[in-house]
DNA sequence: ATAGAACCGGAAACTGACATTCCGCTTAGG
DNA sequence: CCTAAGCGGAATGTCAGTTTCCGGTTCTAT
């Protein structure tokens, strides 16, 4: 593959994520490319129909959330404070590429991996009396997708206000 | 107005409110008209074209929500408990009109009406040191928006988390 | 009962937004 | 300097919706 083949790659993925962030799972492959930099042409040459192409998206993203879990729990000794950590590693991270990973369609190995780790420190950080537990960890995915889908729900101001409601009172 | 035409055009309002949630402001008209039971000609009649029709949806909603607050503020004498009061009785009212009602385009006035009487409520809930202070009315739209337009966050699961989250600690 | 104004349904024509293809030109890199 | 790999973007095809229109139907005032 030729350097400048793997850059236009790169920069597609990058542009795919916030053109899913802002329009959603099916924002116009020509804006994408526009986007990118790049003719659709070359989109349609890395990345054969939308599928192929948001599955990457998830595939790229969902690593990235395991990649902050781990990070989170290395961090952090307490399983609340990890889960908190991660919670804001996520929504920062977030933009669009949330929506693709768990439509559910796409990456679901990868995905289920993520799931089964949150879930065990989630059980955890209950288990301890901080974490409400009326909440699954199924949920908290779901208040992720909020972050990522809803642009008016901005991370700065939301954010302290989920994490209290997620903490034990 | 014939009674038919009546009974018709309200019958349009309550599907268009149903589509509007399900598949957000641009649903089809064609699906609103069959699901109120009419013919595309008669919606059209109705309702010249779909920015009318919003309108008349916002219309509706906000004066539905204005006396929701109106019965919380009489209902209960804290303000707190109020907000909390209006918020639960907007969340499970809301369904779509949410989105067309918040989106500003439409009924400008009502809509200021209801923020101002509602922000005036909030602060008094503040003052109380009942509610948390770094919340505005604007935000607590924003949220009844998500409420509306995000079908995955269930009231059942979400509304408590919320309302903790919004009290003071 | 009945005239006729108001209303209705839904087929059909129109529209525009996107997806996808294709090919002549460009460029990396050995 | 050669050529395989890559590129852009005009052109074409598709389809979901919008909007119009008119022959038939239903109210309701008299």
């Amino acid at each position: 593959m030729r350097a400048d083949a793997r850059r236009n790659r790169d920069r597609i993925l990058e542009a795919a994520r916030d053109a899913v962030a802002e329009r959603g799972a099916d924002a116009p492959m020509e804006l994408i490319a526009r986007r990118a930099g790049v003719g659709v042409g070359t989109l349609y040459r890395r990345f054969p129909d939308r599928a192929v192409l948001l599955a990457a998206l998830a595939e790229q993203y969902v690593h990235e959330l395991m990649d902050g879990l781990d990070r989170a729990v290395a961090a952090e000794p307490d399983a609340w404070a990890a889960v908190r950590a991660f919670v804001v590693h996520s929504v920062e991270k977030g933009r669009g590429a949330i929506a693709a990973a768990l439509a559910g369609t796409s990456a679901p190995q990868a995905r289920q991996a993520l799931v089964q780790r949150l879930d065990a420190l989630v059980r955890q950080a209950q288990a301890d009396g901080a974490m409400r537990p009326d909440v699954g960890t199924g949920d908290l995915m779901e208040l992720l997708n909020v972050f990522a889908c809803h642009p008016g729900v901005i991370p700065e101001r939301f954010l302290p206000l989920l994490l209290d409601g997620l903490s034990r009172r």
